[in-house]
DNA sequence: ATATTATGTGTAACCGGTTACACATTGCAG
DNA sequence: CTGCAATGTGTAACCGGTTACACATAATAT
């Protein structure tokens, strides 16, 4: 392995000068540069990223801190971020928390004992003092932690005003709302764009709250559907809970979209897959990622951050669930 | 930040005795450890890993390669690896590759400057010889590289049996199998699995290679049914491909499972969430990826690997899109 | 002409560990 | 009693970089 000295040597100057060159900081004379250059290229000198990482107690590790990356929200955020990162030069960390503060604890000691650059969290349980007070940089997704630390956020409420009209605009009289955990800020705001758009309706509605999880969504709305039989639109704050609800249509013997109407949160791949296709409000997962990540590696860089709330469009996608609108 | 050098002093022995009793190696009198052990704990001393991989020349860092983490197949095997790293102390770098070798070679390249402890690689387009050659611990999913690269694989063969025989069972008298890229190995034994059952039945069959994408699948799909109306039972060897086979049969009017049967091949969770549930050949995809972690940080600890060739059994889980065996 | 300042470079300390080697001791065999 | 192996410990070199500081020279200001 050739190191700096071997490079030093060949270029006939010495190692700062070599350093100084490469990291482009303080003075090298033409000549010097030339004669590295010349040295690095025949060489094939590559630096050591530990050695320098020891000295600027520096790396370029990002840690992705998320739940669990088996959630069909996160592999495409995960992309996001490896994408990015990638192009400036940095990899990625997975973390998977389980929601456990223990674990997510964990995960930011280990790695700052590895200088790791800096942390993308999306966590609901997470342990807001212990990030507040991590001395790293950390760009968090859905959920503030301080207001030091920059939040990226789909707009949860448009989306579900917008989603909510979706079901209201197709004639739904009687709208069943699928509410999410409320220790999640997400589906809380959610929750909050549907009632804002229900009540300037003079629609009926309910709201009952389930997990985000198929089976769960799917008892649920049964249940619900069974109680009640003039609901005639659901909205679920995920595209999981809408697809239980569409399970639960078919074994009740409901017609969707003719005779109840379904719309989703998230726009996950698996909305397509349905029969028929989920109409979804879609979120923009990968944009989130990609920019959380170019906050994240601004405020590495030490570069200014103009704002410390980015919000990422929502998008409404129309496909089987929903029928045509009356005109 | 304390350093062994505090923990050398305040125990009052020097750091090389200090450094052997964290590392267990060469001798330490009993005297000396307790000294250690109580100046470790009073200065809540922690070793610094950037430090020691400068000199070991090793990493807990383990790079997991493969083609899209947004596919849903590998989130759970990436959720696997990470999972039982962490148990041992290991760090799991994601790395996508996108099936390019340029990508690959660029990361195995990055991490081995950081003294990465090994790999597990997921891909099919690998540069076979330059993993060969990357002089670093290895674990191949589905693909061969070399004998001495350990692999640890479904057993694709043999669900494909499983698969095919379910629908002969249930009464298929013409199946249509949809074979993956012939570029992919696990696609490859699927076929000669589909091949081998089928030709010990006296049914018809036929077989249509398409890519393991859902729009691609539906549309192929649609087109053989139509071509085709005598068939009664599709093989898909992925569960994408089957929701796109599903789909195409909505849309031509094909009853499933009364008129047209289903089969896919992966056991990924989408799979339960569609109408009529899909049978499925389900990987333990979660098991594959624990495995290959185990395998290979038996091989980064210089424990013995018995064998090379890991084969994770198979299942079939039956849900709505086929009926139930006819005696 | 002289005082500053800007430019350019090398030496050596340092980051926080590991480990080769030299130097005790102690125990036991011959 | 001597010799050699086993046990125990410290000093200092080393891993491969960064950087404070000292020093030298050229350019500019006064």
């Amino acid at each position: 392995m050739t190191t700096i000295k071997d490079v030093a040597k060949k270029a006939g100057v010495s190692v700062a000068t070599v350093s100084r060159f490469l990291n482009d900081s303080g003075y090298v004379s033409a000549d010097a540069a030339k004669a590295v250059t010349a040295a690095v290229d025949e060489l094939k000198y590559e630096l050591n990223p530990v050695a320098r990482s020891l000295n600027t107690k520096k790396s370029n590790l990002i840690g992705l801190i998320l739940p669990d990356i088996t959630n069909p929200f996160f592999p495409e955020l995960a992309r996001a971020v490896e994408d990015v990162a990638l192009t400036y030069g940095y990899t990625v960390v997975l973390c998977n928390s389980d929601e456990n503060p223990e674990k997510e604890k964990n995960y930011i000691e280990t790695l700052k004992k590895k200088y790791i650059a800096g942390f993308i969290v999306t966590s609901n349980q997470l342990d807001a003092p212990h990030y507040a007070n991590a001395n790293v940089p950390i760009v968090a997704l859905d959920r503030a932690i301080n207001d030091k630390i920059p939040v990226v956020s789909s707009n949860n409420k448009e989306g579900a005003v917008i989603g909510t009209n979706a079901l209201l605009e197709r004639g739904c009289r009687n709208v069943l709302f699928l509410r999410g955990p409320e220790e999640l800020n997400p589906a809380n705001d959610r929750y909050d764009g549907f009632m804002e758009a229900i009540r300037q309706s003079d629609a009926d509605y309910q709201v009952v709250t389930c997990p985000f999880h198929f089976a769960d969504s799917q008892k649920v709305v049964e249940q619900a559907l069974q109680d009640n039989p003039s609901i005639d639109g659901i909205f679920a704050s995920s595209d999981v809970s809408a697809a239980g609800a569409l399970k639960a249509a078919g074994t009740i013997g409901r017609q969707v979209p003719d005779d109840l109407q379904i719309v989703g949160f998230d726009g996950v791949a698996m909305g397509e897959m349905l029969s028929p296709g989920l109409t979804t409000v879609a979120q923009d997962v990968y944009k989130m990622g990609a920019v959380a990540t170019r906050v994240l590696i601004k405020q590495i860089e030490n570069k200014k951050i103009e704002q410390s709330f980015y919000e990422v469009p929502v998008k409404l996608v129309i496909r089987g669930t929903t029928r045509s609108v009356a005109e």
